[in-house]
DNA sequence: GCCCAGGCGTCCC
DNA sequence: GGGACGCATGGG
């Protein structure tokens, strides 16, 4: 077990900001997460955290993994006192960190997430995995695995696409993380059934790219109603992506 | 039965 | 280049 104290870090706010589809509470406080083949407890007593695992796991894997080296209280500190929405966001998701997630992970967890809606995009990754002997499947998994009775929908051939375009190297976590956002938005998008959306969404979360900003259903009301239907300016910023969440996170928290 | 969901591909103009 | 439309599925 390891026990570490940490700032700006809150479980139940992180499983349910919308970022991540394998994370559960499991008591109070208590939760399991799951990255590809990973998984670890962790219980939460305010600014205590227990890890249940070793120290190794935790230095090489979930320090990274729950981004704990970055200072989320200077990005709040940078959002303007006259951003109403923001100031809102950043009280109400005052433990929200961007999470580093597995690239391959977080591309098929965004492809099921099109049109769809959170409960049931964590029934859908859950299937995969439960057809996949309970591990995550891995691209070549995908590949030969039959999908059409996994309450998938229509995603089944964008998923067939996206596990042959990472078997065949056509798409790269080396590659896209070595080019910039706008490059890489692109080399997203030649993926069948990514588009804007599930392309920043990739990038922000699966390659931690910050000024990705996904635009989805909750960011548009954003817009239209708590900032006179034009746009902001920080969805210009090198953050854009972490001030969208805690919009997202506080805006869906409010009326979802 | 409706409407909606962390949208996108395809048509059509 | 942009705007309608259909798309599978299940929860509310």
């Amino acid at each position: 077990m390891v026990h570490i104290r940490a700032i700006h870090f809150d479980l139940y706010q992180i499983a349910n900001s919308g970022q991540c589809f394998r994370m559960e509470e499991i008591s109070r406080g208590k939760f399991r997460v799951f990255n590809y083949r990973n998984d670890v407890v962790i219980q939460q007593d305010g600014q205590d955290f227990f890890f249940m695992c070793s120290d190794e796991d935790f230095e090489t894997i979930w320090r990274k993994y729950f981004d704990l080296d970055t200072d989320y209280i200077e990005f709040d500190s940078l959002i303007p006192e006259s951003d109403l929405l923001l100031q809102k966001g950043k009280e109400f998701g005052s433990g929200i960190r961007i999470l580093r997630q597995d690239f391959w992970e977080t591309c098929v967890s965004f492809i099921i997430s099109q049109n769809n809606n959170i409960p049931r995009i964590k029934k859908c990754i859950q299937a995969l995995c439960d057809r996949n002997g309970g591990l995550f499947p891995s691209p070549l998994n995908l590949q030969i695995m039959r999908l059409d009775d996994l309450g998938l929908g229509y995603r089944d051939e964008y998923l067939y696409d996206l596990a042959d375009k990472v078997v065949f190297e056509r798409i790269s976590e080396r590659e896209l993380q070595s080019i910039s956002y706008i490059e890489a938005m692109n080399k997203l998008k030649e993926i069948k059934g990514v588009g804007d959306k599930v392309a920043n969404c990739i990038c922000l979360f699966g390659l931690h790219k910050m000024e990705a900003c996904p635009i989805d259903v909750w960011m548009k009301r954003v817009i239209a109603e708590d900032y006179h239907v034009v746009a902001p300016n920080w969805i210009q910023s090198p953050i854009a992506g972490y001030y969208q969440q805690l919009a997202f996170y506080y805006k869906r928290g409010c009326e979802g």
